[in-house]
DNA sequence: AGTAACTTTCATTTTATTTTGAAAGTTCAG
DNA sequence: CTGAACTTTCAAAATAAAATGAAAGTTACT
């Protein structure tokens, strides 16, 4: 296999992970693309590699910038923007985790705030309690993970490594 | 609001967290119809209650069965399958968790395997050690997480609130 | 201000995923 | 064994999600 079939192979499963957990296929492509790219890619580059449309590779980029996981740069004496990913697994995994947090835990504990205001005599009153328990604990659930993922993306990495692991072997 | 509505509205609300993490919205909707039902379910229930058909209703019923999240039942004098939810939120937590590590994390590990194997004279040397130090980074990430997950898996709530709660706060 | 270089938008088309429902399969009581 | 009760399958239809590409918008150099 050579360094380029191991390249487009990477940039194919990391594509197809992505769509298993909710993220854009192409956004994950490109996202791979760039992480095993050495140089800066403008748009141009990245709509070629691909094999994709303009506008499709100008979404995904603005949401991979979004995201907080590649940025733009410029080149002297070119006006194209170009782009480079950060290469970091440990904060690759921490902007992917805080961001996903920020996007759906606040919903879901709104959420189930909400489902909670039930009109007493709307139902018996032992499945109401039923019902508002559990919810709650799905509250309480979230809440806890939710806290462990955010102490996850604010340590760091020999942190983790060094008090963390060693709890779970 | 009516007890009716919340589930009603959990019921949807569930549906489409489970898109977001790539769970089939009607798999997550008939996991929640079951999880706030206090009575068995039939088929014919499931159908009943989210509008859906028999065929969706039986391949999502089946699927929860599979993850464990839902077994099946039986009723003196009556032929019918019934389903009912394991209730307990650290329980489904943990069956979730297992069964995404079960089928993601070594289909990941095998990709990345296969594509460290690079032909020598393909490519730069330098470019190719690059490279090939990228994919051993994220293998050896994806193991880390993986084992962290495994261990929350088979540890038990208590364990997991009374001791690595406390160094996360 | 004019215009060339580049980026963004969005109505339409394409692709991928999910759902349907009728038919086939299974099970079991009589 | 038969057939009613129930479950499963799967080709076709419907729906949802993503991609296209041409047009509009922006920027910055002259």
């Amino acid at each position: 296999m050579t360094l380029q079939d191991a390249k487009d192979k990477f940039i194919q499963t990391w594509g197809a992970l992505g769509s298993n957990w909710g993220i854009n296929k192409t956004m994950a492509q490109v996202h791979a693309l760039l992480l095993v790219s050495e140089e800066l890619l403008s748009t141009e580059d990245v709509m070629e590699k691909l094999q994709i449309s303009r506008g499709n590779a100008n979404i995904n980029v603005r949401a991979l910038i979004d995201w907080g996981l590649i940025d733009r740069t410029n080149v002297k004496g070119d006006r194209k923007e170009y782009f480079i990913a950060e290469k970091d697994i440990w904060k690759i995994a921490t902007l992917i985790v805080n961001e996903r947090r920020k996007r759906e835990v606040e919903p879901i504990l709104k959420a189930l705030k909400r489902v909670k205001d039930i009109d007493a005599k709307s139902g018996d009153k032992k499945e109401i309690k039923q019902f508002t328990d559990f919810i709650e604990s799905l509250e309480k659930f979230t809440g806890t993970i939710d806290g462990v993922f955010e102490k996850f993306c604010r340590a760091d990495q020999s942190w983790f490594t060094g008090t963390i692991l060693k709890l779970f072997r």
